[in-house]
DNA sequence: GCAAATTAATGATTTATTCAAG
DNA sequence: CTTGAATAAATCATTAATTTGC
């Protein structure tokens, strides 16, 4: 089923690689006509609509900004422990050539030293997350174009359409939908705050 | 300036009343073509476009979670100091009968007690906050309708369109922007994680 | 009363999280 | 496990309420 039925698109090989090509000449969030371009260009190569560029390039940046999240905390813990290693060495070190604390009553033994760091390792882990979080405010790599051009994609009698010069797109497609009454002449009032909860499915993972 | 220039849609307040019993009425995703009657309805009583309608539903679902959420955790922390004054009373009244603390050596005076609850209450505090966290991710209320014809939105050639019939939608506007060269011939690669920061720009509208 | 200054609401975007196909 | 798809949360940005000093 490499086309036929298959509920979601799978980018061949050369979509891929040009999909990638784009992202690393800087692209991150195309504007709705690069959209266009790009698929145009891709249906070339299989089948593909806006929407799966669309998606690919929102989790390809996500999905990017937390490998170089995961990297950076690896990086940082490891820094940590290798310091705290250090410290407990040289504490050791320390011991081996002078029994007790020197008589400061308030001293820590090797054990007692290690411990306390490791709380306060924790009590780092947390103001890194904090940082981080932070720096992804600025991490955004933001595409001019997209931003000129946000306000000129409008989700509208058809779903969103880019609106260039007719500020009212052609109704090219008005058929009335009879899924639902949206309008009823009376009305029903349920139970205020509607509670269709989600079926919780076996989440497994 | 009710409708002239302004950068933003700001609802009339016929709009904005059936808005409010539509959502009433249990809509909070509205799918595409609900989308497109509910905006071909109230564009009666004023401009407005379907992402005024989308993006109305989506910040009401969530500030109306918000709302519910404030309000639970408000009712949880009154409950705790409520239990903690009561166990404060209760620790009081047994001191004002019985001076000291039984003979027990680890007994808490009342002072002591109440600091001892103040911190655990903070504590407890955490606790709610990530069950409450959790519990967000069952809160969503998913609209069957939309989960069925949510797959017909798509982001095509001009933007966000729905695919009723036609797969590839007629493009009624290819013209090319000369904005940027998507698909460069030669491959230029820059800095592998490219970092091309957001152009200050004077963004004004 | 009535603007300038603050603050609260809320429209619009972006980012994070989750689901689920393959 | 990877990743396309979708939704929820967080954030930004502008407008409306409200306050304040005159």
């Amino acid at each position: 089923m490499s086309q036929a039925g298959s509920s979601r698109w799978s980018p061949t090989t050369e979509q891929l690689m040009i999909l990638e090509e784009l992202y690393r000449s800087g692209i991150r969030t195309p504007s709705a006509s690069q959209i266009q371009q790009i698929t145009t260009h891709l249906s070339f190569y299989g089948r593909i609509e806006g929407k799966n560029v669309f998606y690919w390039f929102q989790n390809h940046k996500a999905r990017d900004r937390q490998k170089l999240r995961r990297k950076l905390n690896m990086q940082l813990q490891l820094q940590q422990q290798l310091q705290i290693q250090q410290h407990y060495q040289f504490n050791h070190d320390i011991s081996d050539h002078f029994v007790g604390n020197f008589g400061f009553p308030n001293c820590f033994t090797p054990k007692e030293f290690s411990l306390f760091n490791s709380s306060s390792l924790l009590f780092q882990g947390g103001i890194a997350n904090t940082l981080q979080r932070d720096m992804n405010f600025k991490w955004g790599v933001y595409n001019p174009q997209s931003l000129v051009e946000k306000k000129d994609i409008t989700f509208c009698n058809n779903g969103w359409t880019l609106m260039d010069a007719n500020k009212q797109p052609s109704s090219c497609c008005t058929r009335l939908l009879k899924t639902l009454d949206l309008f009823p002449l009376t009305t029903i009032r349920t139970k205020e705050d509607c509670t269709t909860t989600h079926q919780p499915s076996s989440c497994d993972m």
